[in-house]
DNA sequence: TTACCTGTTAACAATTGTTTAATCATACAC
DNA sequence: GTGTATGATTAAACAATTGTTAACAGGTAA
């Protein structure tokens, strides 16, 4: 069903278990996946396949990550590829770094490629409204990245963007735990001007709309759903 | 089915018995553990393999723990490690001098490890929220901490989170007694402003959910767990 | 422009958890 | 038995956390 073949994305990391990781995540999505080990080998690979997307370590020996990306938006013939950096560190002037030699988007490498999973999806749709991306079924919730849009029992409810992040978030492990760090992490992305409090309006809405049952409080800890 | 290689876990002791048991228990968990005897190995170690968490001894000779955290706390690559200390003192201009040196969490020191696994595993938990906590099953009762429940022959219980912390505490040695001073040290760790019957009105609030059976009175001793 | 929608925040209400203190029960020594 | 020490139980005070509402800013489309 899926076919994103159209779409290439080269993936740049010296760290050989997250590549493989991301790699297969990203592979059973039908995109077709290249990787590099090293900023030189990511180089030869993007001049030659011109992918549309490339995701970027920033802390590699030799060429960093933001030292790629220099090279690569002086090359014309890769003008309009999207470059989003992957990177562990927290430090601002690395992110500012980032955005001067002219990446795209920017997230706080996680130590599991699947917690961004749905970020990345994201970026591919922008790339291309096309692609497919899959459709989760958890009980009687249905969840369409495709149409934007939730199904329980047969009713179909549209969500604003950051209340189907959320409910996706949860239900990518329905039973785990997510605590308030968590979730801002991952859907506000380290933006930490944002108060912990507004998770909770958020959870809040997202129950009147989808019903009380399927979010649960865990006090102290954070939110989980049960399907 | 744990699969935490991922999370490297560095630990620093001079006491040699301490830190393989420390080790040994980690290591069933499948983090992959490093240890140092000593201040100087510990920070070679560190730099070349940068652990996510580095648990530090504090009285150790030549280099003590506060120095060599305050070593790695000048180091940029390490910049994002999370350092716990451990130690037998009590006195508390150590503790303001711990984390005055940049440590992140203290731990009153143990005889035994096992009275803070379970605390070193929330703090795995908060570096890589997809690290995978182990479910221990003893007798009829079953404590999943990912999903912070506890199942009594197919009935799910929340418990909130001091009574789980002690069901939790005493369930780690069935059997086994853990004085009121143990169970302070470990959950409440060392705030002597708690008054002891505090412990009392939990151990009955978790009987009068979990029944009466579990949980057993030792007399002038403390509590145990009989599965 | 106006109307509408989303995301954010602040304020207040409601709920739940934790601790204290007072009272009750029991075991054991004398 | 009586008294003392220890633990159990309960209620109530207190603290922390979460839920809800309303207000507002910014963006977007009619």
């Amino acid at each position: 069903m899926l076919n994103n073949k159209n779409l290439k994305v080269l993936i740049v990391d010296d760290d050989d278990e997250f590549l493989q990781d991301l790699r297969h995540h990203l592979q059973k999505e039908k995109y077709q996946v290249y990787t590099a080990a090293s900023g030189k080998e990511a180089l030869v690979t993007a001049r030659k396949e011109n992918p549309q997307l490339i995701i970027l370590d920033i802390n590699m020996p030799e060429m960093d990550g933001v030292e790629v990306c220099r090279h690569i938006r002086e090359n014309p013939e890769l003008s309009n590829t999207i470059v989003c950096f992957f990177t562990n560190c927290n430090e601002n002037y690395t992110q500012i770094a980032a955005f001067e030699a002219g990446g795209d988007d920017y997230i706080t490498k996680p130590l599991k490629p699947e917690v961004h999973l749905s970020r990345l999806r994201a970026i591919l749709k922008r790339i291309d409204p096309d692609s497919h991306v899959p459709i989760t079924i958890i009980g009687d919730i249905t969840i369409d990245r495709e149409k934007f849009l939730i199904i329980i029992k047969d009713e179909k409810i549209e969500l604003p963007r950051k209340e189907f992040e959320l409910l996706e978030l949860l239900c990518s492990k329905p039973g785990r735990v997510f605590s308030r760090d968590e979730i801002l992490n991952s859907i506000w992305n380290k933006d930490f001007t944002v108060i912990h409090r507004t998770i909770d309006v958020h959870i809040s809405k997202l129950r009147e709309k989808i019903g009380e049952k399927y979010i649960k409080t865990v006090k102290g800890i954070g939110y989980k759903f049960e399907g």
